[in-house]
DNA sequence: CTCCGGACAA
DNA sequence: TTGTCCGGAG
């Protein structure tokens, strides 16, 4: 039943410290068309034809198959320690996170406006420092220009105006508008309350979904994986291709393999927690290991990677003409 | 100068 | 898979 390649698991013996009687259920789900896939987490073991017995459109699954190959659905030895030392870490350590800065965009508004401003600002606050994306969100509403019935009538000048210096703000400002009209002609000036249909607005990818249905509708769909936490999954080995050791190459495959084995209950901490300490400890570049106090448990520990000489020399040559 | 970063087009 | 968009920080 389980993925035979992962079952070697060395160390496990204390890797649930506490609740012995913990079993992780995987199921699927069929809401309408659409098929989705949780990972539930018992305390106490239940008999599995029990379970079977349920409602017919749940079944259990110990492993899952995706884009063709088999990924452990086995959690990584000592990742509860791992996630406790970083927190221990995070708690002394002051970052610039606030990944959420979206959340705090018009939360005395009405939901509906509230949910259209998280959209708005999850829209901004991407590849932009969150005091600038608060500036830009203040000025939106300070205009009146926080909604879908007001922006798709403003002029996109204007718009483009008040929120620079929000980086890529061009665009921002065209897919503004075009979601401002999107969500008043088929949603009545409300937010899509679907992942998929999320995904279908201008500028809105995986992250910024996710972090939207996280937020917005209070409804956790995945985990939100930015840069940090697909890079940090990977150094400690959190995530993997496929039952090899292979990185995962892009963030939303690093979402899938993560979301196979995380208890759901920290989907959505881990990313404001993997993000601050991507940003003081675990760094893209030169990564802090001599004070990281989970090192012990890195696969990647000191083992820094130097950058390809190539680039720099592109850019030296480029400086000189 | 170099680095950082989601979405998206090529 | 790579480059582009756009600023700001270091």
């Amino acid at each position: 039943m389980r993925n035979p390649a992962s079952e070697p698991n060395p160390g496990s013996e204390s890797s649930n410290g506490g609740s012995a009687s913990e079993l992780r259920v995987f199921v699927r789900k069929k809401r309408g068309r659409k098929t989705i896939e949780t990972q539930e987490t018992k305390y106490e073991a239940e008999p599995l034809d029990q379970k079977l017995r349920g409602p017919p459109e749940i079944e259990e699954f110990g492993y899952k198959q995706v884009n063709g190959s088999f990924q452990s659905s086995e959690p990584p030895p000592n990742w509860e320690k791992v996630l406790e030392g970083i927190r221990k870490m995070r708690s002394t350590e002051d970052a610039p996170v606030d990944t959420m800065g979206c959340e705090k965009a018009g939360n005395s508004l009405p939901p509906k406006e509230r949910r259209f401003a998280v959209l708005v600002s999850s829209l901004l606050s991407s590849q932009t420092k969150d005091n600038v994306t608060h500036g830009a969100i203040q000025r939106l509403l300070q205009n009146g220009l926080l909604a879908a019935d007001t922006i798709d009538k403003a002029d996109e000048a204007t718009i483009k105006g008040l929120i620079y210096p929000v980086g890529f703000y061009t665009r921002k400002a065209a897919n503004m508008k075009k979601i401002a009209n999107i969500c008043l002609m088929k949603y009545d000036g409300d937010i899509p309350s679907s992942l998929e249909e999320l995904l279908l607005l201008p500028g809105i990818g995986p992250k910024m979904a996710h972090l939207v249905m996280n937020v917005g509708w209070n409804n956790v769909q995945g985990i939100c994986v930015d840069t940090h936490v697909h890079r940090i999954c990977n150094r400690l080995g959190w995530v993997s291709k496929s039952c090899t050791k292979q990185k995962t190459s892009t963030p939303e495959e690093t979402r899938e393999a993560l979301q196979l084995w995380l208890p759901k209950e920290e989907w959505v901490p881990i990313n404001p927690l993997l993000v601050g300490f991507g940003q003081t400890v675990c760094t893209p570049l030169r990564p802090n290991c001599g004070m990281c106090s989970v090192s012990d448990f890195c696969p990647s520990a000191f083992r820094e990677i130097s950058r390809s000489p190539s680039k720099s020399k592109r850019s030296s040559l480029s400086k000189k003409l």
